[in-house]
RNA sequence: GACCCCAUCGUCUAGCCCGGUUAGGACAUCGCCCUUUCACGGCGACAGCGCCGGUUCAAAUCCGGCUGGGGUCGCCA
């Protein structure tokens, strides 16, 4: 509720990637929480792009970039480029050099810090104070004439009236110099927040070393964008109640930056996967079957005209135990070529010669009618039991017959989803196999 | 090295602000149950307040020091 005496501004909040690379996971953190505070206090997110290097900055990372940030979940009221506005920290930078606080040297612009103690109020470390400053200048416009990062990070965010900065740890030492040219400059000061940094599973920098750092790479490996979320949040915050699947939905009415940690948090893609199961278990078959279909068609895996509602069945038996889509590439292969190759660690299960029972189970079969599940269990176990075995005896070479491999989903289900057609195929070769293997 | 940040199971965390808990949950690991395999699910086990002082009847919780970890010190952002 807001009072008529209330002179707070609107909340306005930025995101201000550098299109460099690809969205790195951390970045993403950053991200979220910054959108989440802006959701909450009902303000506004601005997405700042800070291509103020040229060489490095990409066409395809800023598109990556605002894919991931879309693709996450998140959207913003406003884009601005740091590109086009070179002019405007020039001026800044005259301004400065007029009024005695910068000065031209080596062909670039120099800020002269007027130091005395900076003090930061961070919303999440309460006060900062810094007694000293590891130098007495710094650039602002570079030689080639572009701005520095502190200089137009500070002019954007007065500028354009950002109210909270919310980033990463490593930028702390780089705050008291921001306050210092704000100062200079006379411009408010923003408040501060600054999040713990997303460590390495072992603990330090989380880099390429210890595998995937971008978004993409995750949504590549077939993660829930939901999912990935989710963990993230989980990332040195928590909702509490022990709670850990959350949607950002949810999260956006509890989330307080209060509640962000100090201590940075270890990477654990054991967690992050429990999390993507979590959310393919509970996702509605459907709008699963229509993720797996595009993530599938990438690849080119599917087989042309695969129908949908076949590839709702596979994913039926499948979403249980699957941790990412990826896993699909390899465990349902069976499902839609026939051309597998019976596993290596298959011998024991197909040492036996069963052509005599497995002919017994191709006559079953090929006798039913509805061919669904409750109907093979039925004929399958009466099968097994006119030939003196134990259903498991046949249970096993049958699997491999199906699918190839030793482990999978049950076995009834995997018979209906084939078809019969399919089923007895692949029962005669079987045969065949134990045929060849004789002589 | 200088400046700054941080510290609860192996990991992510609840608890800390407003001292009194058998220090709770999740992932991972291990065991049992379910079962046609693998998973899922259910049940259970393992495992933690870094150390030393201080304040207090009482400290994970408040204070100080130490140790340990991390970040920054670019004409990168």
């Amino acid at each position: 509720m807001r009072h008529a005496g209330d002179r707070e501004k609107m909340v306005k909040i930025r995101f201000a990637p550098s299109p460099t690379g690809f969205l790195h996971i951390g970045g993403a953190r950053t991200c979220l929480f910054n959108w989440l505070y802006a959701q909450k206090m009902n303000g506004k997110f601005v997405l700042r792009i800070e291509d103020t290097d040229l060489e490095r900055s990409k066409k395809e990372y800023l598109e990556e970039i605002l894919e991931s940030v879309k693709w996450l979940g998140m959207d913003w009221d406003e884009i601005t480029y740091q590109s086009q506005r070179f002019d405007l920290y020039r001026e800044y930078a005259q301004k400065l050099i007029k009024e005695n606080k910068a000065y031209k040297k080596e062909g670039a612009i120099f800020f002269k810090y007027e130091f005395t103690e900076v003090s930061i109020n961070d919303l999440i470390r309460g006060e900062i104070v810094f007694k000293e400053l590891p130098k007495e200048e710094e650039v602002i416009i570079k030689g080639d004439n572009t701005p520095a990062y502190n200089f137009s990070c500070c002019i954007d965010d007065a500028l354009s009236q950002i109210t909270h900065v919310i980033r990463g740890e490593d930028h702390i030492s780089n705050t008291p110099k921001q306050i210092l040219m704000y100062k200079a400059l006379g411009f408010e000061i923003p408040q501060f927040a600054h999040l713990p940094l997303i460590l390495a599973p072992g603990g330090g920098r989380l880099s390429k070393r210890f595998g995937a750092t971008s978004v993409r790479e995750y949504k590549e490996e077939g993660y829930l964008s939901e999912a990935i979320v989710n963990y993230l949040l989980l990332l040195g915050w928590s909702p509490g109640n022990n709670q850990e699947i959350i949607a950002l939905k949810e999260a956006k009415e509890v989330f307080d930056i209060k509640d962000v940690h100090k201590t940075g948090a270890a990477f654990s893609l054991d967690k992050l996967d429990w999390v993507n199961s979590e959310y393919i278990k509970n996702k509605e078959i459907g709008e699963l079957t229509s993720l797996v279909k595009n993530y599938l068609k990438k690849d080119d895996f599917l087989p042309l005209g695969t129908k949908t509602d076949y590839l709702e069945k596979v994913v039926g038996l499948f979403k249980e135990r699957i941790t990412k889509f990826s896993d699909l590439i390899s465990w349902a292969h069976f499902c839609f070529y026939n051309d597998f190759k019976y596993s290596d660690d298959t011998g024991d299960i197909l040492k036996k010669d069963l052509s005599k029972e497995t002919r017994v189970l191709i006559e079953r079969m090929s006798a039913i009618d509805e061919f669904n599940k409750e109907a093979i269990e039925k004929e399958f176990r009466a099968a097994a039991t006119n030939c003196g075995l134990k259903a498991r005896d046949l249970v096993h070479p049958v699997r491999v017959a199906l699918t190839g491999r030793r482990i999978g989903p049950g076995l009834f289900e995997t018979m209906e989803v084939l078809g019969k057609e399919r089923v007895l195929e692949r029962l005669e070769r079987l045969i065949n196999h134990w045929k060849k293997e004789e002589g």
